[in-house]
DNA sequence: ATACTATACGAAAACGTTGTAGTGTTGAAA
DNA sequence: TTTCAACACTACAACGTTTTCGTATAGTAT
């Protein structure tokens, strides 16, 4: 049981110093041909690696990139992180995840513990409760450290910083005007409730979209749901009145729901009922009938978040209060299947 | 754009030693009443945390659990990661985790660069293709240098150390057993490749409850599919020439995808076709018909792993090399939804 | 006055690296 | 012989902590 040997043990061993045994390794003229071959045939055979919590203490780095997200076991998220991790890992960093729970609490912990020295900068997506407080206190504080933040999908105009997200208001649009290019009249919004922003931006894309194709707006065909697992009789509700035509869902989980209603209810998908969902996910993919959705592109906003703290890492660390922050915008896509045609 | 505040800053702006400093924030008796109270307000008022980086050098401890899994994007192991995640976090442990793609050489690589140094233990699953080629040295490496490993699912016995499973064959074993009690005979299994260890006892349980229930083995309703993007035809045609009454999937991607098919087809489920899977997602909970499955309890399984870890990290560390180790097995039950009844 | 003891603080080492600035020896040029 | 450079190596500081061991001052007991 042996520990992880040192460049001390090693010199020690060798009865040389610290320092030639730390140059033989890195390869310095410094060191004699004999020594320095010496050395590291030594090294090789008893696996020696340099420590690198001792590294980032000197370097002051840590070469890890700190993610918080408000929750893993969630498709789209599952991909963001998948995109990070590439490109952390392609260009040597290493990626340590902390979930949130949506708990504005748990954020700002879990921020904390990671800002002091843990990391060197955030990619993070707001929780629900941090979004509904406005309290962006931590975030603020972690950047006045000069820790860069990339915030991506939830994120807020409270903060400046580098920010991913995808145009909620156009791809909305799009999704809601598919429909009445296919000659739906009565579209109904299943969305979330207010304060999660891309709720929000969703809502209005869908507004503009029958506003622009003179479709009168019906605040009756908008539903608000906080939880999925207990909506089931709002949907029905929906569908049993509103003699509607198409509904757009604000996610998958809402879209999938709705099938099962109007299945139940007797009405054929996509025949009596179109739906159309956000967020792509397995479940729009395998569902019956599969369901034609907005893709979010996670890994590539991942990857897009990623590049961007990389560069602002690596960049000469003197840029530091330019403040030229940018906000890409990722583009999304309409994946047409069965549940829409 | 300050810097995060040190020690030795603070000692010099109150023209005290570092020492004093340290011991007055510690609530140190050394320490007079007055300088004690002066140094804690200056530390407050300029937010001074200790650095973690140097902390993990001093103690030689980071607090920090490293995970590698195959694929995140993948319900049961993002459920593993968040019963990680909970139990690490209530004991002041944060979690690094990354994915090996089901490449070896990125296994390797990963444990690699988190062994240096960056964390205090793994909990890990194993890729596909390490599993394939039977090559474990790298974690054999890493517990001879005395960091602590956890294996949960896909495990192997050729490595000694703690893991947690479930019982995949009995499981299996009871999710056929209870198509058989409903009636039917004629049990198709759809399963992984070989070498994937956990295909391997779902398939022996599959068998042994054939063989218990007198019900005769037929080699030809069992299929091996490696890819789930391309496996429809092989299905369709499992569907089509043995007149099965029932399939056994062993994770749900393969059931929704044999219900797909068996609708295609004009047979009904569940009366024409029960189906019954391993693994509990949210595919099954949202499919229609919604699907039996197996429940994996992936989040009972990393809560339970992490516990393991964190127990042998902090019991006294002298333990070593007495290789008590353990595997638990976590206990599976049948969801039963409408794909059977 | 001497010796002892709290009290309140500081110096220094250690964790594992790296890089700068020495240092001692050898050989060659002046 | 002196001087200087090249060579091959070592010492040391620094990164930010914590902790052990000192130590100066003041007060108290003898």
């Amino acid at each position: 049981m042996k520990r992880k040997v040192t460049l001390k043990q090693i010199a020690k061993e060798l009865d040389v110093s610290i320092s030639t045994v730390s140059k033989s390794l890195r390869n310095s003229t410094e060191i004699g041909e004999e020594t320095r071959l010496k050395v590291q045939a030594f090294a090789k055979l008893y696996h020696y690696k340099p420590n690198n919590i001792a590294l980032s203490l000197k370097n002051r780095k840590t070469k890890t990139i700190g993610i918080i997200i408000p929750e893993i076991v969630h498709y789209f998220f599952s991909t963001v992180i998948n995109g990070i991790e590439h490109v952390a890992n392609e260009n040597g960093y290493s990626v340590v995840i902390c979930l949130s729970d949506d708990s504005f609490d748990k954020e700002v912990l879990n921020m904390e513990m990671l800002a002091n020295g843990s990391i060197d900068g955030f990619i993070m997506s707001l929780s629900k409760e941090t979004q509904f407080k406005g309290d962006f206190h931590h975030i603020t504080e972690v950047i006045n450290q000069g820790m860069p933040v990339v915030m991506f999908d939830r994120v807020t105009n409270d903060i400046l910083c580098d920010k991913v997200i995808i145009d909620d208001q156009t791809a909305a649009y799009e999704a809601v005007q598919s429909l009445i290019d296919k000659g739906k009249k009565k579209i109904a919004l299943v969305t979330t409730v207010d304060y999660v922003s891309v709720g929000k931006f969703r809502t209005d894309g869908y507004t503009k979209a029958l506003l622009d194709n003179e479709i009168p707006f019906d605040e009756n065909l908008i539903i608000k749901i906080e939880d999925v697992d207990t909506c089931e009789i709002t949907i029905s509700k929906l569908l049993e009145d509103k003699a509607i035509d198409a509904v757009f869902a604000v996610n998958e989980l809402f879209a999938v729901t709705i099938i099962k209603m109007a299945n139940k209810m007797g009405l054929k998908v996509p025949e009596d009922l179109a739906v159309i969902a956000f967020t792509d996910g397995i479940i729009s993919k395998y569902s019956t009938p599969t369901i034609t959705t907005v893709s979010q592109n996670g890994k590539q906003m991942g990857a897009k978040a990623a590049k961007m703290l990389i560069m602002r890492l690596e960049s000469d660390e003197y840029n530091e209060g330019e403040e030229n922050y940018v906000t890409e915008v990722i583009s999304t896509h309409l994946i047409e299947r069965e549940s829409t045609n």
